[in-house]
DNA sequence: GCAGGTTACGTCAGTTACTGACGTATACGC
DNA sequence: GCGTATACGTCAGTAACTGACGTAACCTGC
């Protein structure tokens, strides 16, 4: 048996993106994905907490990347600045694992369970980002705000890229902060002066 | 046996935050919550798709009165201002409720679970204030982000009254909205010409 | 090259969240 | 008073996990 056990998680992440592509989320054990992986259905709970997170592997390597890009942002940059920095740094790594991500967008549509994970995992990457702004000496409040309104745009930057893919990734992002300040900025206190 | 189930209901939430209390999420199995309540563990499940709804009945009304308050906004308001006029609107439903929220926070607060769970309520939320905007005419992708991002003014708000209880929901929503702004614009445009 | 510790894995038994099928009793419309 | 709908009980089953224990492959030090 092979020492590292990395390449044993590999098949199955692989084994449960296909087959959850062939019959869904739901109609797929973790006995059937360990099956088809070579392995025993008690070492797919080891190398995964739970059924879901197979999807999801991975992760750590990119959200180090994302607070590495914030901390390596002009040590001027405000907030929002250096969130752009930071996603404009893992532009690359998003691009790279296309390939990977599009069918398991497909699989996480359809099946509820997964979408609920994807928010968890968007809410990790959050604190991340958080975490990072705040080691720039940006307030707590104000990075925890930062980094949720930050992940909207990279959000509908994501989406908006997915639609239109000619136009680049870098473009979609600039394009999804331009819309933020658009909203929240019109020119006048709007707000704090309804009327 | 009664006629409206509803009382058996309340009797089952009632019994999952008291035991959810007593020894953790985790610890307490939905046989005994039922048992609690006078009723089957096949009842719980008929009242409450998955254990972790007993703790989140009710939310429904809430998403209607948001969206409520969305439409009821002035005509010429902007979308943020629409949503902050939704958010004044449920202030006093979220009062009124917070001696019930208050001992479910508390659990919610050390159990993962919960946590994703309220992660998804809370992109539900964002889903209907979506919606909401959009039947003012908002354009779909700007109601997308303008929801997300005023939602998490609303989580800010939530979290510094809990701080705060003293200033009132009313001064920490407005707070929240003044952060907003500054946030992402702070004069001048610092994104798109970033130096 | 071999002893000893580490590590990934198999096996087994068990708990619990959930689901479908079927029966029953209660409240309600007529 | 009589069907009918609805909430509930009962029973059986599936599948996601978990702990305990054993084993074989690697790695280290000599």
């Amino acid at each position: 048996m092979p020492r590292s056990g990395e390449d044993a998680r590999i098949r199955l992440r692989q084994a449960a993106l296909e087959l959850f592509r062939e019959r869904g989320y739901d109609a797929t054990t973790a006995a059937e994905i360990a099956a088809r992986a070579g392995v025993t259905e008690r070492t797919f709970f080891r190398h995964f907490p739970d059924k879901r997170e197979a999807l999801f592997d991975g992760e750590d390597a990119f959200r180090a990347a994302l607070s590495d890009g914030v901390l390596a942002a002009p040590a001027h940059a405000t907030p929002m600045e250096a969130l752009f920095h930071a996603f404009r740094s893992v532009e690359p790594m998003i691009s790279a694992n296309r390939a990977f991500a599009e069918p398991r967008e497909a699989v996480i549509a359809q099946t509820p369970a997964l979408q609920e994970r994807v928010l968890t995992k968007t809410a990790g990457l959050i604190a991340t980002l958080s975490a990072a702004l705040r080691r720039r000496g940006v307030d707590e409040a104000v990075a925890g705000l930062a980094a949720q309104v930050g992940m909207a745009a990279l959000s509908y930057a994501a989406r908006t890229w997915a639609q239109d893919p000619a136009a680049g990734m870098d473009a979609h992002l600039r394009r999804a902060f331009d819309a933020l300040q658009r909203l929240s900025a019109p020119g006048a206190p709007t707000v704090t002066q309804p009327r």
